[in-house]
RNA sequence: GGCGCAUUCGUCUAGUGGCCUAGGACGCCGGCCUCUCACGCCGGUAACACGGGUUCGACUCCCGUAUGCGCCA
């Protein structure tokens, strides 16, 4: 079914405009497109549809490229440009003329806010004469397809078999009357050069597509396979857009979303491997990968759910890897110089063995581990209203003490110090346990007590437990 | 408005006539673990849009209705 004549070599493309950055919903078609080119060992194309020169821009092109890259979705052989295949769509049109697909159409465009629905335009019907007394006038005609009876039949992967009734399809334009092609012919014109041979592209061409199948076959080219993947929606289910918040992929990347993560949640959202599996790598989901798995139903995008992927991905990202992947949110908030990184990195290898479990994105060590990097600033209020005594200071000045008499700064034995000290005290542990946290993190919360204070090291420990006696009151 | 598509827990989904008293995942709730919060483990909450058929039997097939989305724009 997915395959077309024996073996011909698997060709798609991912053709997105540039008046615009990648979003969740061209990534994942993008996305779809490249697995399935992977699977049947095929060639993963690029076309920039940038013939709108009025919304066009590099700068966009150049932000839709690092998306791709990011996520891992690189093409093979050279990008197309629309922009500089102007002449072939003419050239093509003109051989549509000499076939008498297409006829000269001299309507005049319908003015800004003019709802009326025209009927089918009936230029068709001018004599040669008259269409070379309009052109004389000065008349610049649009290139109509002339749709014949009958019916057009799509054939999709995902869609299954649709007949389409050819009355209810207008006789559109193919040429505008500036000289600009439509969509629907160069897509047709340039799927056809490019040598695609999978269509696969949002739902929303479903209903152009009977069109296109009508240019194929005026042309006389054999169809590429179609398959039509169902959009992605906000939570109001509504197509997404940016209303609905982040919806560029640069975003994401900007939030501390692994790419490997969001390739996972974005394959998972319309498409089901058919078992129950969740967290895949990429090489699984290649494996895994097949048209017939799209769903036919809209997917409400849910970025909470693409966080615990996240957080998925992250636990199981080896922590030396992690720890270059960490390291740019760490110098962006200041908490690193890049001169350090080297000398740094084995401690932030222990920093992130703590860490990376209750991390949802990238981002969080930077936010929400300050503590690592800097000794505390102020103290969370409700901190110490839950956890700070009269005593507090008076244990704290006892823990200091027998902490600074441990010569081997481990887990292990800062735990029994402290532990003893309790016992001694004829107090829970957890008397000594919350107060130290908080002098040490300013938080109530925070990995294991001891294991930080291992990574943390006698110094900065003893240090912080002085500043704390001084600060808090 | 016309045409098209869709409709299983709040969300992502499994399910292709009997295995379904509908499975998994996120979220949420509760418990265990525990120095806190996470992680982990255990448990719970919650869905076949509606109405007709077809069939011995429908989540699964057919027809309507409703709703949503898309295209024409």
């Amino acid at each position: 079914m997915t395959e077309r004549k024996g073996n011909q070599e698997v060709r798609v493309r991912f053709a997105p405009s540039p008046t615009g950055y990648l979003h969740i919903g061209g990534a994942r078609t993008a996305l779809f497109n490249w697995l399935f080119a992977r699977k049947m060992g095929g060639k993963f194309l690029l076309r920039i549809e940038d013939t709108d020169f009025e919304r066009s821009s590099r700068e966009m092109i150049d932000e839709i490229l690092r998306g791709l890259e990011w996520l891992g979705l690189h093409w093979d052989e050279e990008i197309w440009f629309q922009s500089t295949r102007l002449d072939v769509y003419r050239q093509k049109v003109q051989e549509l003329i000499e076939n008498r697909k297409v006829y000269k159409c001299f309507c005049e465009k319908p003015g800004e806010g003019e709802e009326e629905k025209r009927p089918r335009c009936s230029c068709y019907l001018l004599t040669v004469k008259e269409q070379e007394e309009l052109l004389a006038q000065g008349k610049k005609p649009a290139i109509r397809f002339w749709v014949p009876d009958g019916s057009t039949v799509v054939e999709d992967v995902v869609y299954g078999t649709l007949e389409f009734d050819n009355n209810e399809i207008e006789n559109f334009v193919v040429l505008r009357a500036d000289g600009t092609p439509t969509y629907h012919l160069a897509v047709v014109v340039d799927d056809h050069e490019m040598g695609v041979t999978h269509v696969i592209r949002g739902d929303d061409h479903l209903s152009n597509t009977p069109k296109q199948i009508l240019l194929y076959h005026a042309f006389g080219w054999d169809l590429p396979v179609f398959a039509h993947v169902p959009l992605i929606l906000g939570p109001d289910k509504k197509r997404l857009s940016k209303r609905h918040g982040a919806t560029s992929i640069s975003e994401y990347f900007q939030s501390g979303i692994l790419p490997e993560a969001m390739v996972n949640y974005l394959a998972l959202l319309g498409w089901s491997p058919g078992d129950n599996r969740e967290i895949m790598s990429v090489e699984e989901l290649i494996e895994a990968f097949s048209l017939e798995g799209i769903s036919r139903k809209s997917a409400v995008f849910d970025p909470v759910k693409l966080e615990w992927v996240n957080s998925e991905h992250i636990k199981r990202c080896p922590t030396e890897e992690l720890i270059d992947k960490v390291v740019p949110f760490l110098i962006e908030a200041d908490l690193l110089k890049k001169e350090e990184i080297l000398e740094k990195r084995s401690y932030l290898y222990s920093v992130l063995e703590l860490f990376k479990t209750r991390m949802k994105t990238l981002r969080d060590l930077a936010k929400y581990g300050r503590y690592f990097f800097r000794d505390p600033e102020r103290y969370d209020p409700n901190a110490l209203k839950k956890y700070w005594e009269k005593e507090t200071p008076g244990y704290l000045r006892r823990l200091r003490k027998v902490l600074e008499e441990v010569d081997v700064f481990s887990v292990e034995n800062v735990e029994k110090a402290t532990r003893e000290l309790a016992a001694e005290l004829g107090v829970p542990a957890a008397k000594l346990i919350h107060p130290t946290r908080i002098v040490l993190t300013g938080f109530a919360v925070s990995p294991g007590l001891f294991e930080m204070m291992e990574v943390l090291g006698k110094e900065v420990v003893i240090r912080r437990i002085d500043r704390g006696l001084k600060k808090i009151r």
